[in-house]
DNA sequence: TTGTAAGCGTTATCAT
DNA sequence: ATGATAACGCTTACAA
């Protein structure tokens, strides 16, 4: 331990409240003051006490983050953009997953109740409405990934993926390509319905007719996507792009096209959706929709800061996807 | 805030004393006395401050992680692997990076001084002997991964990359292979020396003379790689089975072979080491060795909270590698 | 400009 | 078995 402000203060030969008003930059000081006790302060290497300062003020400049995994492509990226938004604005971050703990009880007892955090960034699918209901009543700055809220007003950022699956068959269509198949991911699941309307937006504004047969289930599964492409290339007029809603599922597409002895994009153009590390390592290299995790870790924090502050932040905040072109779209 | 201690005991109609006894589990509190407090403190909702707690304790149970990046995918593995731990343990996990803060001095700001954290993991090979001195002088709890301490007597954890090459090429050893070649890293790399040293304590234990021809410099990147093999191919008796020291040059050197119409493992066996998201997915999926990064995560952890009880902890721990077995071997 | 003292929510010491 | 009170290190009225 540094020290405390009540060493400094005898050292320097004032109250502690003066010190305290340095520390805190307070104007009300002179100068020649201000200067001992910065003297002595560097002489005893002092540093205030951060749990002190969180029990006078309610405040301990730390947000925790809540995630269902951690080594993992997508989470670790959120993370990082958490973790750089949280510096830059002098905040801690307490990381925790969510599978890990016992119960969304225990969860909320340990960062909230004990008052460890300001505020809390949570990221899980599962996540029940009633239970984030039980939080905002609290009043408690709380921020909800890739969620949308409907009953409760909890804050929330959710990614785009409608305008993501748009732009991706947009480019497809500005190459040229006439017959644009979509493999799509599940129906129960949000993101991949999404992505469907995505796709199917984007023609109709470009008024190519919507052809079922372009459009195959898929598994969001690398398998999925391979057994999906081959329904397509058995079609009498096969497509010449196909739209998969995910990565694995594009990649599984191209080890089809592969198979047949077809080429990538020459025979069969092809855009995934997510970005995955694998994209680019894939031959061709996969043209894909980023899904930005960076910047959504980033604006979470920044969005739970601003509410400390008291500002008032959006609701709802969605962030825009971005393509990334490579060679499998025929770039 | 679920309230406080003092209003669980006026609601309970006794001392805060009382309260906090039960809350601590204190046995002498009259069974009919605990339950009442206890049955007020659920209506409450009630949760003890760990700030003020803290502050009185001097322990925050919570630990810093320190990385130099965290979307990677060893070093989220590390923070998994503390997750666990810290959670298995009750402690939480403030986890950071090194190279967002300005300067070594203010990270230690920020998380010893300020008195946030009750011991530090430190993962950063830039760090230097002379500020882990400083902070061990402060008797503070502090784990240094993957690094040798040489002059204070902090303690670390490193992996042994030594004993992982050995195994690599005792594997290759025994399928067989009698030309068994290394692709080596940068010479001035601490790990790829150890590496090297153990590919040839591996030969010298089996009776295999080293051939100097056999040993080829690589930088541990991709194309490092794939020159090397190529060198190794053009030698009047090219080897049967390389083991690189590290998985992109394992892969490059992968490339290499294919390229001049060669096939893995007939005509060359290769073995890797790091075990990257990437090996696995390579055609033919690569043997390589693992390195336990999510262990390494959670033995901190354990270091520290062992530092913490007061158990004497081991100054070193050396973690083992394990090997990976896949199809490049020939198994 | 500076200082005194109360208060933040706990735990721990000492009484009772 | 229970309670009053000091202490932890800080901020902040309020006084001087």
């Amino acid at each position: 331990m540094p020290g405390t402000i009540k060493e400094v203060a005898e050292r320097a030969g004032v109250s502690i409240t003066t010190v305290s008003r340095v520390i805190n930059g307070n104007p009300k000081v002179r100068q020649d003051t201000r200067e001992r006790v910065y003297e002595v302060i560097k002489e005893l290497g002092y540093v205030p006490s951060a749990i002190a300062r969180g029990l006078t003020l309610g405040r301990t400049h730390t947000i925790g983050l809540i995630l269902p995994e951690i080594a993992d492509g997508f989470f670790s990226q959120v993370i990082r953009g958490a973790d750089e938004a949280a510096v830059r604005q002098n905040f801690h971050l307490l990381v925790s997953t969510f599978h890990s703990h016992r119960s969304d009880e225990e969860l909320s007892f340990r960062l909230l109740g004990e008052g460890r955090v300001d505020g809390l960034i949570l990221m899980d699918p599962t996540l029940g409405d009633d239970f984030l209901m039980e939080f905002h009543r609290s009043s408690f700055p709380i921020v909800v990934l890739c969620k949308k809220i409907k009953y409760t007003n909890c804050k929330y950022v959710v990614i785009d993926d409608l305008q993501g699956a748009y732009q991706a068959v947009v480019h497809l269509i500005k190459h040229g390509y006439k017959r644009i198949a979509t493999i799509r991911g599940p129906l129960d699941n949000y993101d991949a319905f999404q992505r469907l309307a995505g796709y199917k937006s984007a023609l109709k504004d470009y008024n190519i007719k919507l052809n079922p047969e372009y459009i195959v289930d898929g598994n969001f599964q690398w398998e999925g996507g391979e057994s999906a492409m081959h329904i397509l290339l058995d079609l009498v007029q096969p497509p010449d792009a196909v739209f998969a809603a995910n990565d694995p599922m594009a990649i599984g597409a191209m080890e089809a096209v592969k198979k047949r002895g077809l080429s990538i994009p020459k025979d069969m153009a092809i855009i995934g959706f997510d970005d995955i590390e694998l994209a680019r390592l894939v031959t061709p290299p996969l043209t894909t929709v980023h899904l930005p995790m960076y910047e959504l870790g980033a604006m979470a924090v920044e969005s739970i800061t601003g509410m400390l502050k008291g500002k008032s932040t959006r609701r709802k905040n969605i962030l825009k996807t971005g393509l990334v072109i490579r060679k499998s779209c025929g770039c």
